[in-house]
DNA sequence: TAGATTGTTAATCGATTAACAATC
DNA sequence: TAGATTGTTAATCGATTAACAATC
């Protein structure tokens, strides 16, 4: 790092033949889930260099960072382009760039988020629908308590809105995150109404179909993962 | 399942030999990573059937349910022991108290929630901790606006106030779900404290160390898993 | 040019599935 | 006993790592 022997720039004419982008695109096709479920942790390491100005990283660098081996990250890389320079490493915007593409950042997603105000406000807090460029356009709770209160720029509506809500705002993916049977009762709703995605954090697993997708987030999991860290942790030491 | 031809019991007396049992405990040692983060996902349904009143199942009615192989279901429990008996199946009470031991729960470990009193509300709500018998001692903010707050049965108290807190009541585990660089400074004093373990939500990556387990839970990787899942779902449909 | 580092192939490793003997 | 289903081995599949020629 301590000599910069390119500027980092990447040359816009230098574009790749047909069959060559004929052939990325079966990669990208075949990526591995193994890989794809490591692009967003290539995000993260990525926007945390960019946002302490590091122009360029090595497969080598980011390995000791991130703890993989370097072979994994160029491999994971490669199943997407060729988006390195050899002798040089990767560009770290560029690299972040593709990455974002990749995923999907940016697309303009319109949302709902169906919980409580405290759990919208953690997500707000935690930036995570800024930060991917998803706008979120309303959020309700089953509570009526909860009705009418103010959570950042919205007023919480009732779920019985929703459907028309939907409807005239062109939303396409629904946050639910409301605990026992409201979760599948809402769920059912999100499907009929042919949403593109639920981003699921109740405590029932729900199923794709073939309009919309699911992300199940289960905290208890990693909670339990967690507990039996400790446990093994603590345990071998125990013993002799 | 028409018929039972055993009434689901376990003879207490019919114990494996010691060498039997030196050998699971080798296979446990040896559970691979890729088995162990399944176990979660297997509580989840067998609770699920224990609240059905279901007093057996077998692999192939589990694989069907789960959406796995049998045979992954089987190779996975044996890793931990003999749990099944053949011509009958699973007895469903037996597999769920067998995994929540191997996984912990139960081991009434004491938590603090170092979060707004929203999140800390979240949690309560999808009885993450009542559910794998955690005991959580205190919340506590950086926020002077939350602190005095009453969340469920807990008075929000101010972050400073941890060190002292921690000590006098024996916690084990912290749950960190600040954002920005609080979470990393609260971070290093947890691991001063020698806490067993921290259960992180910011959006910050934290590394274990020799004390100190670490889950981190980052809800914004699985966004954009959700946001790659419909992106390939709705571009394949466009192309021909 | 010399040094560095990628892209990529081949080798290894680990995880999943299939098959079936053991046995309830 | 006959039928069902496990536990477990062997075969397959996929993911990771090592190595190095290509090349910036």
């Amino acid at each position: 790092m301590s000599e910069l022997n390119n500027d980092g720039k990447i040359d816009i004419d230098d574009l790749p033949s047909l069959s060559e982008l004929k052939r990325r695109s079966d990669m990208v096709q075949n990526a591995p889930s193994a890989v794809v479920r490591r692009l967003p942790r290539y995000y993260r390491y990525l926007r945390n260099l960019l946002n302490r100005d590091v122009l360029r990283v090595s497969s080598s660098e980011l390995s000791k960072q991130m703890g993989v081996t370097a072979s994994q990250i160029r491999q994971d890389l490669n199943y997407f382009g060729d988006f390195g320079q050899q002798g040089y490493g990767y560009n770290v915007k560029y690299l972040y760039m593709q990455i974002s593409r990749i995923l999907g950042v940016g697309e303009k997603y319109n949302a709902v988020v169906l919980s409580s105000p405290g759990f919208y406000g953690f997500l707000a807090d935690n930036m995570v629908f800024e930060m991917r460029g998803i706008r979120v356009r309303g959020v309700f709770d089953t509570d009526r308590e909860n009705v009418g209160k103010t959570v950042g720029r919205f007023e919480v509506g009732h779920i019985s809105e929703l459907e028309v809500f939907c409807r005239d705002n062109n939303i396409d993916i629904a946050v639910i995150a409301f605990s026992g049977e409201n979760a599948e009762i809402v769920a059912e709703t999100v499907k009929k109404l042919k949403l593109r995605g639920i981003w699921n954090f109740s405590n029932t697993e729900l199923k794709a179909n073939d309009e919309t997708c699911v992300q199940n987030v289960f905290p208890g999991d990693s909670l339990m993962l967690l507990m039996y860290g400790i446990k093994e942790k603590y345990t071998d030491r125990a013993e002799p």
